[in-house]
DNA sequence: CGATTGGTCTACAACGTTGTAGAGCAACGT
DNA sequence: ACGTTGCTCTACAACGTTGTAGACCAATCG
């Protein structure tokens, strides 16, 4: 066990709480003392304990963030951001895997949080509208993308429905008009669901077009979430079932590249006979072969806000809560060559 | 704030180490106490402040995994492991990102540690030798793959040099002769780092089969560690140079992936043409087009293994302290498009 | 039957920090 | 000269938990 407050007091010549304020900046304390108290905790090399210090302040300088899995390329770059954004402000990260599962979702909103994060940054996957009450306990939380609560809480979400939209425009832009999407999810109703609101951005861009929607386009990913194996498979599918189709608009990166990887397999040239584009901007899409064309949903900025709000609330006294709050940054559509576009350089 | 073992004492009628009794599986606690005790945490949704646990018991059920960052999918996948393996026994994680920068990863094995963490797992990039002694100081912590000290401290790595020559091998049964290496360092003449065992691999596997080195096949990365960027840059160079080579030996899968990248752009056919092979089994090697031939260097075990002996560790008594180990779990090649071995399914 | 054992439970102190209250002192205004 | 102000610092208590010591009682043993 390291050395304390204690210690530190005795070798400065002072009283331990002289050196706490020192260590927490408090103004009144004369440059002198200040010093001698900094030399003594660089000579003993005295860290404070943070338990002590959770436990008496309430706080413990440490966040959680819940994600699905960081083996999702988009997660893992979202928990990138948050961790950078997090440790700029001084807090640590604790990352919580919910595999999706609804029932670790649950979990993580609740018993994870066994009197310990100062907050929590979660992405639910499985929770939909009817959870919405689970979400009211407990301290400060702030939701990333994915979906849309009514709840009391704080949203950090994207412009799912208009940027879906951009990326089908997109798509008519360059002439195509048999445009399948991939990654649908049409069991659950769930209108607040990315899914839902990504879909419905095709169909109104697809409206706008004067164009009709065409249902064998429109495929799911069954079992599998949203991964390059799905996206592959739903691929194959289109091209055996003799589905005509120009175009692929996947719902995320990762569907997108199973697509690619797909169509190359089926023998399928992109974008000259099938276009293709994703949706995250998952580093990866620069990179694949062809690379490929995506909806940045800017994920940097989501991280950033997400961190900030959480510190916000955390902050706040339960006294003056403001209501709850929903972002959405803006978003851009990357175009590179599986809709025709050169990568640059 | 929540309620406390004080009040979950006064609801079922006992004393408050009665309460701690219970929650901590003490033996002798008569089962129709325990129950009054278990009755009242649910009834009050009590849940243990960990920062006070951790001030009185020294422990916080924490602890870190400091890696170069999570947008690199080896460590992304790696964190997966590690965080379930951590999860399965009852410990968060508190992830920090190094940067691969020397100064945050001595920053991480010191300050980052103030009296918080119970242990520390961490993926040196930029630390070599020189700084074994930098670990020798504070609590438990266990080193992951890369790089090999001879410092006071455990290990959990791998086969560098038996994989990589394992790997030359496979594109030397496979026919090729001029075989490319894409990810050298030459410049830290470091002997125990990955880069330098895997080349050492290399040189072998050549040596085995009677063939010359050609500096020109050895090619370095410049400025970009391990990306696809480096990857593609050393592809592109490699053709541009005129240099006659008919696979790839890729340090990384992401070097590789860049690789494959490139050679498309320049008109070669993998396998054909050229053959490559990656290092690290990303799940994206399994998806790229061509499917990518790698080196699986058993990330799964790595992190159990480190986990479980961080864990050990950390229950050590300081007076019975076992001499440092290194663990070094299986390799295997796994084969794909990438040297002509066609995917299963 | 008295002494011993062992199971069950409690009171108390301590972990290292920070908030509160206030002491001591110099500088200032009247 | 004296009260007031404001700066600097200290003593003390408290955060919620667990280890230690021991009280109490029933069962067991000689």
């Amino acid at each position: 066990m390291g050395p304390t407050m204690h210690d530190v007091a005795r070798v400065a010549g002072v009283s331990i709480k002289t050196v706490s304020n020192v260590i927490n900046d408090y103004p009144h304390v004369r440059p002198g003392t200040r010093d001698r108290v900094i030399a003594a905790i660089e000579q003993l090399d005295y860290r404070p304990n943070l338990s002590a210090r959770g436990l008496r302040s309430g706080r413990t300088g440490v966040i959680g963030l819940a994600v699905p899995s960081l083996r999702e390329n988009y997660f893992a770059e979202l928990a990138d951001s948050v961790i950078r954004a997090a440790e700029a402000r001084g807090l640590g990260v604790i990352v919580e895997q919910t595999g999706g599962q609804r029932e670790k979702e649950l979990l993580a909103v609740s018993t994870s949080r066994p009197r310990f994060l100062d907050g929590l940054l979660f992405s639910p996957v499985s929770l939909g509208q009817e959870d919405a009450e689970a979400l009211a306990i407990d301290g400060p939380l702030v939701l990333l993308g994915e979906r849309i609560f009514d709840g009391p809480t704080d949203h950090v979400t994207m412009h799912n429905l208009s940027s879906a939209q951009a990326a089908v425009q997109h798509l008519l832009e360059i002439g195509r008009r048999r445009i399948a999407l991939v990654g649908a999810d049409l069991n659950g109703i769930d209108e607040t669901s990315s899914a839902s609101l990504r879909l419905k951005g095709y169909l109104r861009a697809l409206d706008e077009a004067g164009i009709e929607m065409d249902p064998a386009l429109v495929r799911t990913t069954e079992m599998s979430r949203w991964n390059r194996a799905g996206g592959a498979a739903a691929a194959h599918l289109l091209v055996r079932e003799g589905v005509e189709f120009d175009a692929v608009f996947a719902l995320s990166d990762t569907l997108g590249l199973g697509v690619l990887r797909a169509l190359g397999e089926e023998g399928l040239r992109v974008p000259d006979d099938v276009a293709v584009i994703g949706f995250d901007n998952i580093d990866e899409s620069g990179y694949s072969v062809p690379s490929m064309t995506t909806v940045d949903p800017g994920r940097e900025e989501i991280a950033v806000l997400a961190v900030d709000r959480l510190i916000e609330r955390i902050a706040e006294k339960s006294a003056d809560r403001r209501p709850p709050e929903t972002f959405k940054p803006e978003f851009t559509i990357v175009r590179r060559e599986s809709t025709g576009f050169p990568d640059p350089q």
